[in-house]
DNA sequence: ATGAAAGCGCTAACAA
DNA sequence: TTGTTAGCGCTTTCAT
């Protein structure tokens, strides 16, 4: 299992590494046209690979991208990643995947890990509002790309992609009520997710405007799995809390809230609409009782690419942060019509 | 951006490399506690990351794995690289992905970036029976650690581990059958993958054990994808070939199958059964109407990763191949029994 | 216990 | 056009 290096195919020739090295690079104007067919003949012949490895080394670059996302579960993560993985591939990019399962010190392993294997830049959806925000800080502020996406840190001063949660918020709750929902429960994520509190205050602003009061009641924070989602509707109806209406945080929540509907012989929508924000227009398909609004997850991954690749090139690059302004495609039972209202 | 070095600790500290490297590897034999305590809180003082670039060169490993995958939408694929990577971190491994896209020519690109990026073994899934034959021949030859798992190539000497399709499809068939089912459509995969032959064929036996003539017209060969299921099925029905289940080859096929039942205001699983076999138990939860069989991922990660392991080691090392005969859990809505029939 | 030096495989500045 | 040399950051043998 020995490898083939540029001075084996030196030796083998009877000429120097250097000319060997060049030939290899198709370095057309220092290298004479004979030596380049000689040596790419005989590399092929003894079955040479390029060293990667050593070629970063002397580079110092590693031609790899690091993404670090909360969950890899969701089609929204798993479009994002194979977008970018498309993206960078032809640019001779690799793309390292880390997960941090929402916990804030895997995270942080994460962080380490890819900083010692030397990526050139980042990609990363954060776990937690502030739990690593120094760490990120520190980075952000040593200039090492980095490109925030989806779930950002409020105020860091770094590039970032993200949706404009609040107003997509605001326009789905907006369509329930317009479709004659009126006690809309709010199953939150926990507020250390910045998109989480920015989707409670779209929630909100769209009541206010239709002067339905808040129930404080219908309100309900916690965890985002399918679990958390089941348990919390649960506890409403036993509660003997009336609603019309599930706005949930996660598809995941949504699942689980669809689980207790149906075993409690609740119909979906009739007597009770569920709706959330998704990753693709697959989860139509997947779950179709639920409404959903699509992200545009796809440009979202080619803007964070680009930001992220400029940042790369030229380190002193000002900062960017775009909040996607898609128009927004709402699909599912509450409705079959589709509007594109931003 | 400058990173901070070994030397640069040896520096400033006013010793040598060697022993900034001894103390930082913690070699107590070697290096005096004292030294160590100097170096160890100098590292930490000016933000020292080991290269590991550097290491590997020298060490002539990457400390990484690559996984090459058809597809990344499934839970199946999802769960296979997740599992893997949590095997591996302990031991310093990271995991690289590629997706081939169920295409044989970006599955060669695949491989020999990873080749070139000298990963120190490979986890492959194959998108062809045929295609990358030979090349995947002479890696396995040349005694590169590489194991196949779930889609392997028929009769390469080399480590795999898959489930068995054959059987499994078989027991499946038999659960249709027994719950009633007699004319049961067979949406098959394409023939270059291997998996989809073996799953046609245990289809064919289960129909033999129970005396069930075979309709050629029930046997539907073509692609994967939700419309691909979609479009047989639309086909079937308005080809008036009559049918009561559906078993498919993948659970995109049955996303598809399902809509175009749903379409036609057929009542699933009353007018007719869909099944297929399935990543996680997490499908469950999202295609309730479907029944599905489970396979365990989990356990064949964490082989195919001990295999790989084993063979990185010892690259001597003969080839296993292991088929999984885990219990079947069948879930969803052709019955609730659970049936662990293997 | 510490240092000097070699070398992993490659590229590039400089020399010829 | 080609060769020589140095060096990317690290570990390790061999001297001291």
């Amino acid at each position: 299992m020995r490898y083939v290096t540029i001075k084996d195919i030196a030796d083998a020739l009877g000429i120097s590494k250097s000319s060997v090295s060049r030939a290899l690079a198709g370095d057309m104007r220092n290298v004479s046209p004979s030596t380049i067919e000689r040596v790419r003949a005989k590399a092929l012949e003894m079955g040479y690979r390029r060293n990667m490895t050593a070629v970063n080394l002397r580079a110092k670059a590693n031609k790899i991208i690091g993404i670090i996302v909360p969950e890899i579960t969701t089609p929204f993560s798993m479009e994002f990643v194979t977008t970018v993985q498309e993206a960078v591939q032809p640019l001779g990019y690799r793309v390292l995947i880390a997960v941090s399962s929402e916990d804030p010190s895997r995270e942080r392993q994460n962080l380490d890990m890819f900083e010692n294997g030397r990526v050139d830049g980042l990609l990363v959806s954060v776990t937690h509002n502030v739990a690593n925000r120094d760490h990120f800080e520190n980075l952000v502020k040593s200039n090492f790309p980095i490109v925030f996406f989806d779930r950002t840190i409020r105020d860091l001063q770094c590039s970032s992609v993200c949706s404009n949660d609040g107003l997509m918020s605001f326009f789905l709750v907006e369509h329930l009520i317009r479709s004659g929902r009126r006690r809309i429960v709010n199953l939150a994520g926990p507020s250390y997710i910045e998109n989480s509190r920015a989707r409670s205050q779209g929630y909100r602003e769209a009541l206010e405007k239709f002067h339905i009061p808040l129930d404080r009641r219908l309100i309900v924070s916690g965890g985002m799995s399918v679990e958390d989602g089941a348990v919390a509707v649960e506890r409403l109806l036993d509660g003997g809390i009336d609603f019309d209406a599930i706005y949930c945080f996660t598809e995941t929540q949504a699942l689980g809230a669809k689980r207790t509907l149906q075993e409690r012989n609740l119909i979906i929508p009739q007597d009770v609409a569920i709706c959330t924000m998704s990753g693709t227009s697959l989860s139509s398909f997947v779950y179709p009782q639920i409404t959903a609004v699509e992200q545009n997850v796809v440009e979202m991954a080619r803007i964070a690419v680009r930001l992220l690749l400029e940042k790369i090139d030229i380190p002193s690059a000002p900062r960017q942060n775009i909040t996607l302004h898609s128009s927004m495609i709402v699909r599912g039972s509450t409705s079959a019509e589709e509007s594109s209202s931003l």
